[in-house]
RNA sequence: GGCCCGUUAGUCAAGCGGUUAAGACACCGGCCUUUCACGCCGGUAACAGGGGUUCAAAUCCCCUACGGGUCACCA
């Protein structure tokens, strides 16, 4: 099995095109086939070095390595289209010479003409053959004009174009429907449905899987394979990713762009298990699953017809259970970027130890590691701010300033503050005062923290310290009205 | 508009002639936690509509509706 993902380089690579390639490369690696990575850079104005090497980044980055490719090479290359055009040009000529394609000297206007004509006439637009008869003097007249030819490829009449998908199953196409179309750009540059029939060909590709928008290009392809007499590979389209609205996926639905779901915080095996769910499922309940899970599972057979909502929320649910189970000095180094960015952690000096710590604390909040600076004032923030009127109201019972007072102490008296012996000084203040548990800790949470919730505090004591707690303490006093003694 | 593909809860999605129509996210409730979150337990919620075929249809066929894709010298 040798199966290829061929984008081409024209921005950094969509979460659509993120999804086939790891659609083939689920299928190739589960038959211990060879995947390759082919740039479909024909367009020469759009594409860009800078996009190939993003989109390679990309897919390096969710761990889907290729066998060949630009970067790699390999037996069936160059792995650039640009750079295969002797290739393409081989095929261009037995298709001149069997009469199965012919150049064409229409201009924009003429063509745009005809099309306004068959729309008026309620017929398709499509391209009539109008230049395949051409003589051998007329189009000498045209080339003088300083016309420069296209190569249109001949459509058969009536001729019914049988493919059989792996995931539709057989879909029927009437050749009739289809005009014309071009092969070989004014340039000399193959157009995609050339140079992907070419390609697929020399590369020996047994499996193409590709979105369901190029399965109204199959046909075309389907006859330029069977024009050169060639073997056609299995076909695979896989449905369409909406956004909410349920419209292709586009920049206004959000990030479209792996890149910034990277950018986000968002982990490369959330974004592969989440892109795997949309549109297959696994037999069974399970839904998180590694890439090496998905590998040994995924099965052509299992995947949906039906376009999928990208659902975002399911996206962050997926990321945070990653982000719970991943080593905390992974997370912790994630983060950093965000602390730096948010101004709470110089460019210089960061702590690591102290800040595993406390993306320990409240890494259960995040849907996606960017979120942390939303969950760290506590720790950072110079100054205590308290978050409503209802947490200085908790300030103000009255056994407020006992229990904070001989927490001070037992603070001061403690050496070093761990979350073990932190839980049991709180204990001991409760027993000590004969207090129910409510009174002594949402005092203390909001005296430190200045918020209802939060992580343990068992947690975030240690973190913020002695001196800080103290500090704070104070603060908290000052703000409830209790007068401060000693 | 022509051609093509699709349609099970808000979303993802199982189901491939006989099921109490799975499961997950979200939502709601409970438990755990002297907070919230995490975790655990439970709940609400779906076969687009209409015709057939069949003893029996979410499953097969046809029509309608809706959604999507495509009709480039873009891929």
């Amino acid at each position: 099995m040798r199966v290829r993902f061929a984008p081409s380089p024209t921005g950094p690579l969509h979460i659509g095109g993120a999804r086939s390639a790891l659609f083939n490369y689920l299928l190739v690696r589960k038959h211990q086939g060879k995947f390759i990575l082919r740039i479909e850079d024909t367009d020469q104005e759009r594409s860009s070095r800078e996009s190939e090497i993003d989109i390679m980044d990309s897919l390096r980055w969710l761990g889907l390595d290729w066998d060949e490719g630009p970067d790699v090479g390999g037996p069936h290359g160059p792995y650039r289209q640009t750079e295969r055009l002797d290739i393409y040009r081989k095929y261009t000529e037995m298709l001149m010479d069997k009469k199965m394609a012919y150049l064409c000297y229409c201009t924009e206007e003429e063509l745009e003409e005809q099309r306004q004509e068959l729309k008026a006439r309620g017929q398709m637009p499509r391209y009539m053959g109008k230049c395949y008869g051409l003589s051998e003097d007329e189009r000498k007249k045209l080339e003088d004009e300083g016309r420069k030819p296209v190569i249109r490829f001949r459509v058969p009449e009536n001729e019914l174009i049988k493919i059989n998908d792996l995931v539709r199953g057989e879909v029927n196409f009437e050749s009739s429907g289809i005009g014309d179309f071009v092969i070989v750009k004014s340039d000399g540059i193959p157009t995609y449905n050339f140079a992907v029939v070419v390609d697929d060909h020399e590369m020996n590709i047994s499996h193409v899987i590709r979105a369901e928008e190029h399965l109204s290009n199959t046909p075309r392809q389907v006859l330029i394979f069977d024009a050169l007499g060639l073997k056609k590979p299995e076909f695979a389209h896989i449905s369409l990713i909406l956004g909410k609205d349920r419209s292709k996926m586009s920049k206004r639905h959000g990030a479209t762009s792996l890149n910034q779901y990277k950018e986000e915080g968002y982990l490369p095996e959330a974004l592969v298990n989440f892109l795997a769910l949309l549109g297959w499922s696994p037999e069974g309940e399970e839904e998180v699953f590694t890439l090496e899970d998905l590998t040994s599972l995924f099965d052509l057979e299992r995947v949906a017809k039906s376009p999928a909502v990208f659902d975002l929320e399911k996206l962050r649910w997926l990321n945070g259970v990653y982000i719970r189970k991943s080593p905390i000095d992974r997370i912790a180094g994630l983060a950093l970027p965000y602390l730096t960015q948010a101004g709470y952690v110089g460019e210089d000096g960061a702590n690591l130890e102290y800040i595993e710590k406390i993306v320990d604390a409240v890494r259960d909040y995040l849907g996606s590691v960017s979120e942390i600076k939303e969950h760290v004032g506590i720790f950072f923030d110079k100054e205590l701010t308290f978050e409503s009127e209802k947490a200085v109201d908790v300030l103000r019972g009255e056994q407020v300033p006992g229990v904070l007072d001989l927490l001070t102490k037992k603070v001061q008296n403690e050496g070093e503050l761990t979350p073990d012996n932190t839980k049991k000084m709180i204990k001991s203040i409760c027993k000590e005062l004969d207090l129910g548990g409510r009174k002594v800790f949402m005092p203390v949470r909001v005296a430190l923290t200045g918020k209802m919730h939060g992580p343990e505090m068992h947690d975030v004591i240690p973190i913020l310290g002695g001196g800080e707690i103290l500090r704070r303490i104070n603060i908290s006093l000052e703000k409830a009205g209790h007068t401060l003694d000693g």
